[in-house]
Formats: C-alpha cells, sequence, structure tokens
DNA sequence: TAACGGTGTGGTTACGTTCCCACATCGCAC
DNA sequence: GTGCGATGTGGGAACGTAACCACACCGTTA
C-alpha cells in the first residue's frame, strides 16, 4: 500500500524526471530551468510547472562536477569563539548569502596542521575561493598551486600573490601609544600576541615608532609577548606591574585587554587615575565597564564583507592584479585613559 | 617553455592519473586510496606514492555525487552576531570537525523566508544532516520530507519528529524567578522575546508558575514581549519602569539583559539597592560589570557539541527514535540581585 | 529558389568517483 | 584432480548535470 509518508524515502528528483513528466528532453529541461540556451515560452512553462510539481532541488555535486567549480567558499578562522573572529565570519557569509554562494566555516585554532588539513578540504570541494586568518604560508601556497583565489584576512603571511583585507595595525599602535605618551606616560607596557603576524608585528612597530616619534627610549622590559589562551597569562601580568613598573597599558588584542582589566581589577587598581588602559578591538564589554575602555577600533564585520566581495570581484575578473584593502582603525578615546600618577607628588 | 609556474594552471589530479603512473586500473586506485576491497600491499604503496607525488586530491563532488551523500552537514542560526548562537556554532564546528565533517554555516536572521531558502540549499548539496536553530516549522518539514536528518537546538517547532538538544526553560524561568521573589520581590518586570518559540514560552512559563508557587499573582502589565532587535526596544523598558513600577527585572536572553542594564545605568539606578536583575545566557560581560550579573547559565558551545553528535549517531544508526537532550540551565547568584527597596521605610 | 541566421529540440558525452561483476590465480581440503 | 574460498585485478556502468553538436523548422533576403 501506498501512503503520502512513503515519500519520506521517495528517490530525488532528477531533471530526467522533469524531462518525462513534461515530455521533453533532460536537455531541453537543463536549459529551461538554468535559463541558458533556448526554450520556448510553452515548454518552459511546462518544465517550471513539472519541477515545482515534483519537488525539485538541483544536484548541487553534479552541477559542480560537471562545471568544474562550486558556489561554495572555504572560511577559516583562528577561534571562531573570540567575539573578533565571529564578527568576521558574520560579515563574509553576509556579504556570501547576499551573492548566493555558501559559506563552509572551520575554527583551525592557529594551528598550521589543522590549516593545511582544511586548505585540502577546500580544495576537495573545488571551493570557489578561501577566506583564511593565516596562522602559516603553506595554506594559502597550496591553494594557490591548484588555481584556487585566497584572501588572506586580519594578517598577511603568505609568499604567493593573493588579495588581502587588514587594517593598518602601526598606525593602530602608533595612535594608542602617542595618545599615553601625550597624556605624559612614560613607562607603557605592551601586551601583544607571541607570534609572527603581521598584526601584531604591526602593533608592535606602531608602538615603537610613537616612542620615537616623541623621542623616549623603550624599556624593552615593558613589552611582554604572549600566546593565544595561555593558562599564565595574568600571572604574567602580574609580574610584569611588579617589576616594571608601568603607569598604563596597551593591551594588542581584545583577550589580553580583557586579562589585563581583570588583573587590574583584582589589584583594586582605579583606572585611569592608578593606571591607564588602552585596547585593541572595541567589543561589548569595553562599554560597560566603568570606566569604558579607550579602545583602539576596528571594523570587524566589514572586514570581513570587504574580503568577500574581493573574492566575489575575483571571481568575475579572474586576471585583475592582487588587492591589498587597508581600513582605518579608529582610536577612541574613553574613561580608562587620564595623566599618569604624579610621582612623588601630594 | 615549462615553468615550475606553469603549474598554477594545472589539471586537477584525478585517479585516472594516479593510476597510469602506478600502472593499475582506476578501480584498483579507488579500493587503495578508500581503503575499501582487496588492493595488494605492492599496489597499494605504488598507489600512495603516487597520488603524493602528484599531489592528488580527491574530488568531493564526484564521491558525493556516486555515494548519493555528502560529509557536509548545514547549519542555520538565527544571529551569528549573537554570542550565544556564535558559541553555539563553535560547538557546533568543533564536533563535525573531529569526526571530519564540514560545516556550511549560515546565519538566517529568523526569518522563514531565508531559512527556507537554506534547507533548499543545504538539500542541493546532499547534506549528511542540518542543524537549526528554527523559527518556522517549514525548512524542517521540506527537509523531512526529502530523508534529510534535523536537530532543532535551543527551541522545537517542528511538526515532524526530529532530534532536538534544547534546555529546561521552564526551570530556568523558574529558577530565576523564584529567587528574586524569595527576596522579597512582588513585582518582577519580565522581558522577553516577541516570539512564539518553546525557548522564550518555557522562560515565561516558569515566571509564571514560580509566582503561583509563591502564591503571588501577576500582573500582566509587567511582563513586556519585544522584538529581536527592535530599535524602539530601551525605550520600551523606560515605559515599563515607569508605569509598572517593578523593582526587578528577569531579562529572559542576553540583548534584552544588556538593553535593560544599559537604561538602569542611565537612570543611575544602584544595583542591587534600587532595582535587582537576573539575565538569562551567561555572557562575558556578565563579569565585567560592577556588581557583576546573577544570571541563568546555559551551556551554549555544549548544546552545539550534543547537537552535532545527535547528528553524528544517527548517521550511525537511522532508525532510531527522535532523541531529546534537555541540559539543565544553573542560576548564578552574584551582586545584581537582593532584597527590594524597602517600601517607605526609612 | 537557394542560402542563411535565428529559434527550438534531443542525443550524446564528459565530469571523477565508487561499486558491482567477471575473471584469474592462489592454497587447501576432500 | 576437482571444488572452493580467499585474494587480487580490471572493465564498465552509474550518479545528475551541462555543454557540445546535429538537426529541423521557420521567415527573410539575395
Amino acid at each position: 500500500m501506498t501512503t503520502s509518508a512513503d515519500r519520506t524515502v521517495a528517490r530525488p528528483v532528477t531533471l530526467a524526471d522533469i524531462a518525462r513528466v513534461a515530455g521533453t528532453s533532460a536537455s531541453t529541461a537543463s536549459r529551461a530551468l538554468s535559463g541558458r540556451g533556448y526554450v520556448s515560452e510553452a515548454a518552459r512553462a511546462r518544465l517550471r510547472e513539472a519541477a515545482d510539481r515534483l519537488g525539485y532541488v538541483p544536484n548541487a555535486s553534479a552541477r559542480t562536477l560537471k562545471q568544474q567549480t562550486s558556489r561554495v567558499v572555504g572560511v577559516a578562522v583562528s577561534d571562531l569563539g573570540n567575539q573578533f573572529y565571529a564578527g568576521l565570519a558574520a560579515g563574509i557569509e553576509q556579504t556570501l548569502r547576499e551573492a548566493e554562494y555558501q559559506m563552509v566555516l572551520v575554527s583551525d585554532n592557529s594551528d598550521r596542521v589543522q590549516e593545511l588539513a582544511c586548505a585540502r578540504t577546500f580544495l576537495a570541494m573545488r571551493a570557489a575561493g578561501v577566506i583564511i586568518t593565516p596562522a602559516d604560508s603553506a595554506a594559502a601556497a597550496l591553494l594557490a598551486r591548484h588555481g584556487v583565489d585566497v584572501v588572506e584576512v586580519d594578517r598577511r603571511l603568505a609568499d604567493v600573490a593573493c588579495d588581502a583585507v587588514v587594517i593598518d595595525n602601526e598606525r593602530g599602535g602608533r595612535d594608542a601609544t602617542a595618545h599615553l605618551l601625550a597624556l605624559g606616560h612614560r613607562r607603557i607596557a605592551l601586551l601583544v600576541a607571541e607570534t609572527d603576524w603581521t598584526s601584531d608585528a604591526g602593533r608592535r612597530q606602531g608602538y615603537r615608532a610613537a616612542h620615537e616619534d616623541a623621542g623616549v627610549t623603550v624599556d624593552h622590559g615593558l613589552i611582554l609577548p604572549i600566546r593565544f589562551h595561555a593558562s599564565d597569562a595574568e600571572a604574567r601580568i602580574e609580574t610584569l606591574l611588579d617589576e616594571a613598573g608601568p603607569t598604563a597599558i596597551f593591551a594588542a588584542n581584545n583577550l589580553l585587554a580583557e586579562q589585563a582589566w581583570k588583573v587590574l581589577r583584582r589589584r583594586r587598581l582605579q583606572l585611569p587615575h592608578d593606571m591607564s588602559l588602552v585596547a585593541f578591538d572595541d567589543v561589548s564589554w569595553m562599554t560597560m565597564v566603568d570606566p569604558w575602555i579607550t579602545v583602539v577600533a576596528q571594523p570587524t564585520v566589514e572586514m570581513g564583507r570587504r574580503a568577500a566581495r574581493l573574492l566575489l570581484r575575483r571571481a568575475d575578473d579572474p586576471g585583475s592584479p592582487p588587492a591589498l584593502v587597508v581600513l582605518e582603525p579608529a582610536l577612541i578615546v574613553r574613561g580608562s585613559t587620564g595623566p599618569p600618577p604624579a610621582a612623588g607628588s601630594v
């Protein structure tokens, strides 16, 4: 007995099925539904109707196999749990969806092995392109060698020529540091990720440049490189405070800012009276704590959108030279920064 | 002239290429690399070597086409920009990656049209399964009709039988409300999403049940349903404060909590002296503001992991009955709740 | 009238993989 | 020595789509 429930296991409807129902060939059905090539209005209408009635869903794999390219874009970010990367992904997804592309999203923990595995997966899927926050140059190289377009976001690492979207990290670092120097600080601690990424290197460079501009010598004991998710991060910040005696802290990413802020709170240090703090990347908590945190804001979601747009543009115009989009960070001065405690005064 | 750079446009390597190099047939090459069926050690070694040397990457589309199923899981969440959904996605991605599945992630804005479009896309990709935070029952119905496994997360909406991962929302709402009632509050405002979702309905039901348990009648003027991303949310909260005169607020999701908190700060109301606040969903800012926010915490990432695991389990054992995983929320009492202001005292 | 371009259609093939089947060669037991 | 199962291999079909080609029919023009 056949009931409607039997349809739950029905074989997927194909072009051939529709063609049979509409009394045409599969070729005509393909042309009618894809809109390429000649089809009479009558045939098109019949085929459309049949497709609707049977619940036709085109088989993306068959299409990809035939056309040698898909509408899938691979995206690999360092840590989906971090608001910054989640925002990037949200921007990318939004733009891709509007262009009717799909996003395959992977969180690779900045691990080169996982990153390379992702690249291989994207290759296997014949991804139309890949957007990556690179931790290593190997993935981009592999993809480029197979002719897959790559866009690097947040930092640049590839040996090969490829599109990239970054912010002017040096300017961000410089603005933040100059702001503190202008307030009178001379001992500014720098908390920075322990990597060779261009993002952190740029911020570090900006920190140095601002000191040079102001004619202030940097005490290298004030610079503290910290690995991502290092369990001893807060302890090391404590040590820095004790040993290097800074009057201000510049935390070069939102995670380090959170950790620094927690240490300061634990020590009951008043912002900005006892210590000034500048963060990088304006996440929501920074305007919820008291005082609000002075910050170098980056247009996170917009970076994602731009990266996706670069990829889409290259799909249209494969020959165009590699584009580098540099977005501007914005220093937003809020309550967490002020003059240093007057040494020995009162 | 042929240079190494020419390889950038090389035709992808196929099984046939490898077979030719190793002196076998494509069938044997397939068996050797996929590990299914008989292959001599010698042949396997030769084929492995050839695959490595030529940089073979299997074509996922061809495989999917042939096998009629893929290693892709479709994931549709309401709003990737919200920490809660980002956490869900992170948990899902982690578990899928460990099982060597890929996640196609879409943010559908809780829009039924977009949600249905997503479902169609996942169908086209022959997704092995779909995980969704549903806004409408149509998507799950469509997928189920085509034999695609669906897991609902955070809320249940499907007419069809499918796996689901939720938390005990009623208990969460009840615990939060009972906590406030025990402190002596009798006028507790409820900020809740204006939907028919089981999540919010459950929290609302818990709110009511706690009142009943305590023998307190609910003033319906204290209940404020607010649409997601409503631009007038804060204004309506202000109005509620003025007109209904609550002594405590229970905000049934992290967005409403943020908005309520901002209104309270603007009014310079002291937590918990002038007003108590309980939030739902423990996001990072809640332990950064002063005082810390009392909250009903939900295991966000774990919910994602469990959802993915349900899907993977069903792939192994297609016949198993629909599973409903109910995780427990946890009331964490912190500084934002205390006794109500003593009416007319002092 | 013949040639021609535009329109419309269907047959066939190819994309790369897997899987079924046929077949061949063993060693071993009866 | 015949049968049989285990091992190993290759041929060929199939998955569903899109592209190419051949063809057939029109109306128009030389």
